[in-house]
DNA sequence: ATATAGTGTGTAATTTTTACACTAAGTAAT
DNA sequence: ATTACTTAGTGTAAAAATTACACACTATAT
């Protein structure tokens, strides 16, 4: 095993799984390696912990290098550190995770010198990922399928307004089955996170949905204690 | 911020929250420590990472340096890495939790060069601990009691043989509350992993409880599953 | 024999979860 | 303006899970 990397006996490394939702798709961030080692692969996006960032400091960072959001809900779940996990060398990575609405109004800028490009690639038909970050990207699906049992987080991948059926879709998708409209719509609107607005869905070929808004400050009353889905 | 540590830009450290309980009490195991900074104050027990090895492997390790056990249930659950949370340089560190029936058959033979002693101390009433540890502990102890309440892992800390009123107890201490015998009986039992023997609690000045054994096939099966408490 | 201390058990009321189908409203095409 | 189309929005009954609650039993010690 080389020590290819610059002056490393180990290093420290945040990889970011970013959730994002275009109203219709789950899809992933993932970037095309312009570098060996998996030159031409499409990997999870990450870097290097620098000296003087918190982890959650770096986190936000990276992904603010990598897609120009900030103030995004992001949290770190799991650590990689299998000695061979990086041919080159020891790297062990801290995985984060991030929940993103897609399209709408700001334009994602991805900019990475390491990458030919990045693009949001839906979570249904992935490519082979480099290195090992096809476990981590499992196992960070794995975990904000427990997460969005238990917390609105699903509120994240949304834009401010949105309808009842989007916010199920949402559940759908991440949760892999499909929910009864009744029940989930008794069920959230139980929660008390909802505002209803005065106002509809526009732009739709059929009758407009009512939107809502998600209560910001009765969330925060919820969060911490147990919900369930 | 001096970089006295050996050779480091930056350090990769396991700590490890060791919760045991010993039949009546849910303790931690700390250490005193013998050398600089926080000389005499009572820290998690913790180390290094070596080159070749997994997290898990370096956290067994650690476990059996310091305690002489092995084949414990353990689990990463969070990094730590504030810039100034050790005086010394950056030390980024992974917490793991484990959990431990204390007393009995097997002696603990905590062995540590750079601590004074070992102890198993009370979490009812803990000293100061050293750099961030209390916060590592606070978070360790907010983790299993989520995860408590969905998978059974109360099981660890107690002995094989044990009667139901231990293992209520156990769940009391953790959660922080009382629960009703009659109800957690009916729960606990529902779940299907308990098998009743045929023999009695030993020892006692007053009648003698049934005692149960953790089923292990059947609890293999349950895991995954969401079970709640 | 009696006092003591913890074991072990059932039921009714309440709450939560599940399964399930039709009418209402708006748009688009004619 | 009628019709066809598409999704929005709503209630109820049955089943399951949760809660609250009290007393008789059994082994031991004196």
């Amino acid at each position: 095993m080389e020590q290819i990397l610059p002056h490393l006996d180990s290093v420290f490394s945040i990889d970011c799984v970013l959730f994002g939702f275009d109203g219709k798709e789950l899809k992933i961030l993932l970037i095309e390696r312009n570098e060996e080692p998996f030159k031409d692969w499409w990997a999870l996006p990450g870097n290097i912990v620098g000296a003087d960032e918190s982890l959650d400091q770096s986190a936000s960072r990276i992904l603010y290098e990598l897609t120009g959001l900030r103030g995004i809900y992001m949290e770190q779940y799991y650590a990689f550190g299998d000695p061979g996990r990086h041919p080159q060398g020891r790297v062990i990575t801290l995985a984060y995770y991030a929940l993103i609405r897609l399209g709408g109004d700001k334009e994602l800028r991805p900019i990475s010198t390491y990458a030919k490009r990045a693009n949001w690639l839906p979570i249904k038909d992935l490519p082979k990922l480099a290195f090992d970050h096809q476990k981590i990207y499992d196992k960070g699906l794995e975990k904000i399928k427990r997460r969005i049992k238990h917390q609105p987080i699903a509120f994240e991948l949304l834009p401010e307004k949105f309808t009842l059926t989007q916010l199920q879709h949402v559940y759908e998708l991440i949760l892999g089955k499909k929910l009864d409209k009744r029940n989930f719509r008794k069920k959230i609107v139980s929660f008390g996170v909802l505002k209803e607005l005065d106002e509809k869905q526009k732009g739709v070929s059929y009758r407009a949905a009512t939107l809502y808004r998600f209560d910001k400050r009765r969330y925060a009353k919820l969060f911490g204690k147990e919900i369930s889905f």
